[in-house]
DNA sequence: GAAAAGTAGTTGAAAGTTCAACGTTTTCCA
DNA sequence: TGGAAAACGTTGAACTTTCAACTACTTTTC
């Protein structure tokens, strides 16, 4: 992307400037206020994603690559971080039969219990401080406007 | 915010889930996109922040914690991160006069040619990969949305 | 005007994340 | 079928971020 742009630069207008940071503060914000909510319950928004896909899987088991594209996060980072999410007795790993260098990462009960108790308190969370500042109709405008940023995102990915 | 969910969580309807997840996602990989566009540059998100505040700023120069503040970094984090863009030239340190306990960062002329060789293309990023998909009715959604979002965070923040 | 309380900023250690390299197993295809 | 290439997941090192403690200075209070 470097050197693109030998021509006249498009600054951003007033208007587009207010939107695009008023977005982006935000979100920084709403993204600390929600880690801050969870961590009565001693868990990271990473942690409670891993959970919470965790729980949806059948057998609530799922292969360590799928868990790591359906949380957003790097094969390596989900590989520390379930080394840290299994001593503390909430995920174990098991050796996938079908192909030997595969591995599942496994709910445990305890898991489970962790993530029952964490979820309600977190919807909440989301509700009072995202949710319930948008209409319906925000709602729906929202939706569109991100689609629209993620599927070009996908268009024309980042080069790393 | 621990336990005061004694009552039935009010779980997320098909149409709220959808625009928070899209949101949050969209949001995530936004950011990734942004911060991999700078590289070109040899900059992170962060360190572009830092170095846009210092370059708006009287004289390119400002408090550490003016500055923490404005590019929303902890103290220590800023604190931190200047020592690197230290030895990297981008910027130095100044006892401040009046408060013998301050410091300013000052911009340097490297940490200029720096900003302003990148601008051009992160604003640039910006819009294609963000602005470009919004319309004028977006954008002021969006503004709105997000301020609401903010003020409510200020007069609810997390508990940290 | 001295002690207490608060503010500015840094520090080192601990925890988290990225990056590149690696061993193992599977897939591809000539 | 055999060997190259790709995929799975982990690892250790480097780097970044957080956390709590700390020094130094300033402001408040009585």
């Amino acid at each position: 992307m470097a050197g693109q742009n030998a021509t006249t630069p498009r600054w951003l207008n007033p208007v587009e400037m207010k939107a695009w940071r008023r977005y982006i503060i935000a979100s920084r914000r709403l993204l600390e206020a929600l880690d801050s909510d969870l961590e009565d319950h001693e868990l990271s928004m990473a942690d409670y994603e891993v959970l919470a896909q965790l729980s949806d899987a059948p057998e609530r088991k799922m292969r360590m690559s799928e868990l790591a594209d359906v949380a957003m996060l790097s094969r390596s980072r989900l590989s520390h971080r379930i080394k840290v999410m299994e001593k503390a007795g909430w995920v174990k790993r098991e050796a996938c039969p079908d192909d030997k260098r595969g591995y599942f990462a496994v709910m445990t009960a305890k898991g489970w219990k962790a993530i029952v108790a964490a979820a309600p308190d977190h919807v909440e969370s989301v509700r009072t401080r995202f949710l319930d500042h948008l209409s319906k109709e925000d709602q729906r405008v929202l939706s569109e406007i991100f689609e629209r940023v993620t599927d070009s995102l996908k268009e024309n990915p980042p080069t790393e």
